[in-house]
RNA sequence: GGGCUAGUAGCUCAGCUGGAUAGAGCACCUCCCUUCUAAGGAGGCGGUCGCAGGUUCGAAUCCUGCCUGGCUCACCA
């Protein structure tokens, strides 16, 4: 559509001027699709015509539309409805352009060279205190959705997260694992790494609410008792100990970092994610401080009399914000600071974004402000993918109060739900265990995927753990059934051709079919732009809605003539090849039956 | 309190830089499997686009105020 929209564009403006000589100038130039209860293809608003024609739009818009059909070849007629000009695009331009698409490899995608601009996607990013909950699916898909779009749309992409693996919440699981954990391992107990460690991290919250209590009768207050609880005491003394690389709580650290790794490995892989780098906290932190020191001897940070580092944003209407705590350890901006000077050394990328949830929003403005006055030009180039959370009916989810909608739990139920609707449906007679197991799983996933993927990543979500995901309707497993169809037409039409052109002239239905196809290309870019997964995957169900009802309605083996049939079969495996190619950007494989 | 953000059908969501009677899905009610996979298609029901002003030929969309919700303003991450 837009490149029919750049076609038109100047002859409108000369109509314009010839036949009222006005200069109409280029953003009064309105175009829309025209709406399905009127004819035609595209509609030009003639309202912001009007003054510069001095005469009434219904008047304006016959003349453009006389003058074009007169002119343009491609306009084949029009009419007037009010303001709007609605034009009628003749056959051969769109079998024209569809002719161009089908034969583009990879259509709708550029491939980046190694001289295109390099974009840094962070995204995942989790602490490795325990495993991964729903919040963190949305992050996942959305990040390694957004880098594929990125990449497709025709820049070189990286992928890369920062663990945070440093810090008194990994200190809390070790400490109530050491006192509790009998030397309980993934091994000994058969639970994944990542669960196992999260469970202890439960289990001292449990423990240090009990000490709370005993202090509270004790006649503390509430706010000494919080403090003074042993437990918290004893996992601060171990956070100091671990910066102290004390032999004992560094190896067990590493032990635990690395039963949660292999965790997050099994979880990452089953979503289907990846990563080109990763950072740890535990090194950037140093970093950070590096920095932080730098710019306090060239005077862009201040020092209070404890110690304390300090940057002052007043100026820009923002606070003034710790950067190093009195006795020199580091907080979070330290080591993001870190981070994102490694990583440009690192890449010289020309834009880094960072998926990260809407809550931290101040945060990502105060860090790239403080990189900006470091004297990093390129802060300007750091974009904050802010998403919103994902709610439950009750509310947020709060990991203490054990409200979490666990990742791993949740990719088994939609799994099985998966399966449980095939064998119902019966469809999949003459597959092996294997390909069954890899159908449903493809099924739940794309599923959960789409269900994520589909909303706009800014704003925040709903899922109710009740209410299961639905297979039916705008969902994922819509759009592979859709797909699985077609493979089966053209299993079925295995030996016959395929055509560009139908025999006779073009179908309702298939023209309609053909505009949505031909709009990918602008969809993918405009999806890179907006980091917008959910343009994709809306765009996706546009594309399968319209060919379902060109499948209703229009035969195709039962088609009139031979070529119309090869022009049909040519068209379902060209909406095959874009559902796959889109589905892919969202992560989401479609099967060939289901 | 300051800042940011959202409020569209019973529920979950679309709605591009302002444009024609506001669109889907789910749910509910009807139809359609001797045409190719019914995880589909056709139709019905359902909306004062939070409220009130303003900008203009035209506002769900832009501006202002208010109401409601969320996030944030930590020597937490």
């Amino acid at each position: 559509m837009k490149d029919l929209e750049i076609r038109l564009l100047h002859p409108i403006i000369v109509a314009v001027k010839e036949l009222y000589g006005a200069d109409l100038p280029e953003n009064q130039v309105n175009f829309q699709s025209t709406r399905k209860e009127f004819e035609g293809d595209l509609t030009l608003v003639v309202f912001p015509v009007v003054r510069f024609a001095k005469k009434g739009p219904e008047q304006t818009a016959e003349d453009l539309g006389n003058y074009l059909v007169k002119n343009i070849e491609f306009v084949e007629k029009f009419n007037v409805v009010k303001g709007f000009l609605n034009m009628v695009i003749s056959d051969y331009y769109w079998l024209g352009t569809y002719a161009g698409a089908y034969q583009t490899e990879d259509y709708g995608r550029l491939t980046a060279g190694s001289e295109d601009p390099l974009t840094i996607v962070e995204y995942s990013s989790p602490n490795t205190n325990k495993p991964l909950h729903l919040g963190h699916i949305r992050n996942n898909l959305l990040g390694y959705s957004v880098a594929e779009i990125i990449k497709a749309s025709g820049k070189r992409v990286k992928k890369v997260q920062i663990i945070n693996d440093r810090g008194i919440h990994i200190c809390k699981s070790m400490l109530a694992w050491k006192k509790f954990g009998e030397g309980e391992t993934p091994q000994t107990s058969g639970m994944k790494g990542d669960h196992l460690v999260g469970k202890y991290y439960v289990r001292f919250d449990q423990e240090y609410k009990k000490e709370i209590e005993v202090l509270l009768a004790q006649g503390k207050t509430e706010e000494e008792a919080k403090k003074e609880a042993p437990l918290l005491t004893e996992a601060q003394n171990m956070l100091r100990m671990w910066e102290a690389k004390d032999k004992e709580v560094v190896a067990l650290w590493e032990t635990m970092n690395q039963w949660v790794y292999a965790g997050f490995d099994s979880t990452y892989k089953r979503l289907g994610v990846d990563f080109d780098a990763n950072y740890y906290e535990s090194d950037t932190y140093l970093l950070g401080k590096q920095y932080v020191d730098t710019g306090l001897e060239k005077g862009i940070f201040y020092q209070k009399e404890d110690g304390s580092v300090w940057v002052d944003l007043t100026d820009e209407k923002l606070d003034h914000k710790l950067l190093l705590r009195g006795d020199g350890t580091a907080v979070y901006m330290t080591q993001d600071i870190g981070t994102a000077i490694q990583r440009y050394l690192d890449f010289d990328f020309n834009k880094m974004v960072y998926t990260v949830g809407n809550e931290q929003d101040y945060h990502f403005n105060v860090l790239f402000k403080i990189l900006n006055r470091l004297g990093y030009s390129w802060a300007n180039d750091c974009r904050h993918l802010s998403y919103g959370m994902v709610d439950l009916p009750s509310g947020k989810m709060k990991s203490r109060e054990g409200t979490v909608v666990d990742a791993d739990d949740l990719m088994n139920e939609m799994v099985s739900t998966a399966q449980s609707i095939s064998e119902e449906l019966g469809k999949l007679e003459g597959f092996n265990e294997e390909e069954l197991a890899a159908i449903y799983e493809m099924i739940g996933m794309g599923a959960l995927k789409y269900f994520i993927l589909k909303v706009d990543p800014k704003k925040r979500m709903m899922f109710d753990p009740s209410e299961s995901i639905d297979f039916n309707g705008h969902t994922g497993p819509f759009i592979q059934y859709t797909h699985a169809r077609i493979c089966s037409l053209q299993r079925r039409a295995a030996d016959l051709g395929t055509e560009v052109k139908p025999g006779s002239t073009l179908h309702a239905k298939e023209k309609e079919l053909l505009k949505v196809i031909l709009r990918y290309p602008e969809v993918i870019q405009e999806a890179a732009n907006d980091y917008s997964p959910a343009v994709i995957a809306n765009y996706t169900y546009d594309l399968v809605k319209e060919y379902n009802q060109f499948y209703q309605q229009v035969p195709i083996f039962g088609a009139d003539s031979e070529q119309d049939k090869a022009f049909r079969i040519g068209l379902s495996g060209m909406v095959g090849k874009v559902i796959t190619s889109a589905m892919s950007l969202l992560g989401i494989t479609v099967p060939e039956r289901m």
